[in-house]
DNA sequence: GCAGTCACG
DNA sequence: ACGTACGTGACTGCG
């Protein structure tokens, strides 16, 4: 559909995806493409698109295909289109008999033509604020290499880990911790501790963050703009993560930095056209609210009835003292507990991250199931569903197969049993934006609306919004993601609105 | 092409 | 004693 519509050609009348639809029947699996189905389903071997064109560096574009290998080509295309068509019934066959069927045609294939135009419309930039932060960070990071060089003495490549670990740990002789398959690890929260230690660590650290921000980011950006429009277009795929969730490439655009004030600037690059501004809306605290519906838990359902502030609550049950007297830390570390147990993680990995002690930690996690009883009662059945019918599944039916964890070993065995408790949660998630994602954008077409949906970020959608039509489009968008279904809780989502991604302030 | 690291929800 | 929260993608080094 991208292709036909680069030569103004819109295809309409989608009938069947079999790649769609393989992922459907088995979203955890790698191979949905036409090759790999041909041979599962039909036990076909297809010709590989590498015999004809090569690969790598030798690799051709059709356009410069000889001549004489035109018949190759022809006997190719034919088999593509036949195979696809083969595999219809046996698709659609499977989906019926996993109640798939509705999934797909109402969620899944809809969405086809509702992130092509998103691909299509893609996201303006500000190319000349991003030039002027990478000169910034150039020169920030040419000084941090000098430091760092000066406290330890000579010259290295900062950014090879072998390296860096043999200078920390063995030249330096700084305390080494934790090791990976190929040597001493050097990640930010080891590299964390040796804080102190030795004049170079700070600089260090700051090194990886600007490096991070100007390769990934500043230079990835750039290098992906279209130079006429100014505007990126990721893709958004549809057939890649085993929640059912969306993933994007090309740039990625899911994992735009925020959680930094520096690494929070990249934001300000993402710009509405003029006589436009950029729109967010949030959905607050989904997951979590999605968790209150399934386990139909008393306390968290009472909370976000009552609008009341959920980590609030959790902290003041944790922490035993009233609503009004929990601090700040204790909300952030009731909000890392929440998502913690949420997810099965242990004493162990609670500690690890939240830096208080193995029984501190284990003393949390009780307490938590305590005040939320029904969240345990979530987790046993979910994980009996998995042994049981080797499967789990979200409120819309999205599958996700779990193998027989019988024989494993403990710890791959705790590992399926975290993706089985957090699918029915993430995947719900994925379900509702979907539809909220294709009800929006079919309201706006239908009005004839300038308003253009650009971004979806999990739980978040972005907007181009015609300022003439902003009070329109953030009612629109706001009653519609709310209204995506019924559940036991309200759904609130959070509007924001600006010039730029990073000065969005709440509306309303 | 793998491993390590780090960005996001 | 071990290894330790789910789901992604991009960049760099290295063999």
């Amino acid at each position: 559909m991208l292709v036909l519509a680069r030569y103004g050609i819109t295809l309409h009348g989608l009938a069947f995806d079999t790649m769609l639809g393989a992922y459907l029947t088995n979203p955890g699996q790698r191979g949905l493409g036409l090759k790999d189905q041909a041979f599962q389903r039909l036990n076909i071997v297809m010709t590989p698109i590498s015999q004809l064109i090569g690969t790598g560096s030798k690799m051709i574009s059709m356009a410069q295909v000889p001549i004489h290998m035109a018949a190759d080509y022809a006997d190719y295309a034919g088999a593509d289109a036949d195979m696809t068509l083969r595999l219809v019934k046996p698709i659609q066959n499977e989906l019926q008999r996993h109640n798939l069927l509705d999934l797909y045609n109402s969620v899944e294939l809809p969405l086809v033509p509702v992130l092509l135009q998103m691909e299509m419309d893609g996201v303006a930039l500000d190319a000349n604020f991003l030039v002027e932060f990478d000169k910034k960070l150039s020169e920030q990071v040419k000084a941090l290499e000098k430091e760092i060089y000066t406290a330890v003495g000579h010259q290295f490549n900062i950014n090879s880990t072998k390296q860096l670990g043999e200078i920390l740990f063995g030249e330096l002789k700084l305390p080494s911790g934790k090791k990976t398959k190929t040597g001493y690890s050097v990640s930010a929260d080891v590299i964390e501790g040796l804080r102190g230690k030795h004049p170079m660590v700070d600089y260090l650290l700051e090194y990886r963050q600007l490096t991070k921000l100007k390769s990934t980011y500043v230079d990835g950006l750039l290098a992906l703009m279209d130079p006429v429009t100014g505007r990126v277009h990721t893709s958004f795929n549809q057939t890649v993560a085993s929640s059912g969730r969306l993933s994007s490439s090309n740039p990625n655009l899911q994992n735009i930095p925020v959680r930094t004030e520096l690494g929070r600037q990249i934001r300000r690059a993402f710009i509405a056209d003029p006589s436009y501004v950029l729109l967010t809306a949030d959905y607050s605290q989904f997951e979590l609210r999605i968790l209150a519906h399934i386990t139909h838990e008393p306390r968290l359902v009472e909370a976000f009835s009552k609008g009341e502030d959920i980590h609030t609550i959790t902290a003041s049950s944790l922490f035993n003292v009233p609503v009004s007297e929990v601090t700040k830390d204790q909300r952030r570390l009731a909000k890392t507990v929440v998502y913690a147990v949420l997810y099965g993680q242990s004493a162990f990995g609670l500690a690890q991250i939240t830096g208080m002690t193995n029984s501190e930690a284990s003393e949390f996690i009780k307490r938590y199931h305590e005040t939320f009883p029904n969240i345990k009662h979530y987790v046993d059945s979910t994980l009996h569903q998995a042994r049981t019918q080797g499967y789990v599944n979200t409120l819309y039916g999205r599958k996700r197969f779990i193998p027989d964890m019988h024989s494993l070993a403990f710890v791959e065995r705790q590992a399926l049993e975290r993706e089985a408790i957090n699918m029915p949660i993430q995947g719900a998630n994925a379900d509702l934006i979907k539809i909220a994602m294709i009800r929006i954008q079919h309201a706006l077409e239908e009005k004839h609306m300038k308003t253009r949906m650009i971004l979806q970020v999990h739980d978040e959608l972005v907007f181009e919004v015609a300022l003439e039509e902003r009070e329109r489009a953030r009612k629109l968008i706001k009653a519609m993601m709310e209204g995506v279904a019924k559940l036991d809780v309200p759904i609130e989502v959070e509007l924001k609105v600006g010039k730029n991604w990073y000065e969005a302030e709440p509306m309303e």
